[in-house]
DNA sequence: GCTTGACCCTGTAGTTGCTACAAGGTGCAT
DNA sequence: ATGCACCTTGTAGCAACTACAGGGTCAAGC
């Protein structure tokens, strides 16, 4: 492997992702189609890395590999215009602070019965009521 | 449908589920099976909606229905230890930190695209960047 | 009281997003 | 030159829905 290149392992390996997720991304048009050595094997960049580290991380926050695309495109499409940009980076920004609220509740009651149980009292757990209508 | 009572539909409504993602529950054992009415129709409660909605929003939060599972135990399972409680609550609790934090990342880029778009400029999206290694 | 339409039932087949082989090639170390 | 860890394509299976088909229920309106 060329020096600053990086094999679908080392990928794999920096992003927690299986070596056949990474393919699959490459099939689907996710991830784009690398360089390949004389003997065939992908040779990937550091800006492969960056992609797939952020694709990852979107889809572990509950993002669908449409909205990830949608995501990656604000960033890719030069040629978009501003206020597209606008309006679907605020359709984002609305679900991702909904997100955070919705875990900040689920964080303050899985920390309330950590607090109980080292305190030798089980008291009620509200637990679905933190992410109730 | 009895008073108090909700129809399958009227649960989809109020949780934004399909109803043939509720059955699914229903028939792999996350949402337990509600009584039927003379006609044969499911009818659930209050208990069944706030489940349910907990459900779904894990759900959207990247929570595999396995990680769903083991966070409902902890609300249902009053037999169960009180370090056990600790220590699954605990993990969860790292996962939900980490997730928080990277919504904070990915919500302070898509901001900054907002107000770079509505002063008019197109600086360099570093929309990728946010959720890099 | 009978029809119409919105809802419900079970069952099964299809989709999305991976994941796990099988069968074989590459490349480096001993 | 022979392991052994890694890579290749291809296909089949799994998780978590989703979309029918074919039929039953029920309240509203004529």
């Amino acid at each position: 492997m060329q020096a600053g290149n990086l094999s679908i392992g080392d990928l794999g390996h920096q992003t927690g992702t299986k070596v056949e997720t990474i393919r699959y991304y490459e099939r689907i048009g996710l991830l784009s189609a690398p360089a390949r050595t004389a003997g065939n094997y992908r040779s990937y960049t550091k800006d492969h890395l960056n992609r797939l580290s952020f694709i990852r991380r979107a889809r572990d926050l509950g993002f669908s590999l449409e909205q990830v695309r949608a995501l990656l495109d604000l960033s890719d499409d030069r040629k978009r215009s501003c206020s597209a940009i606008d309006t679907i980076a605020k359709e984002h920004l609305s679900e991702v602070d909904r997100k955070i609220a919705d875990l900040k509740a689920l964080r303050r009651e899985l920390n309330n019965m950590i607090t109980q149980c080292s305190c030798g009292t089980v008291a009620d757990c509200r637990i679905i009521d933190s992410l109730s209508p």
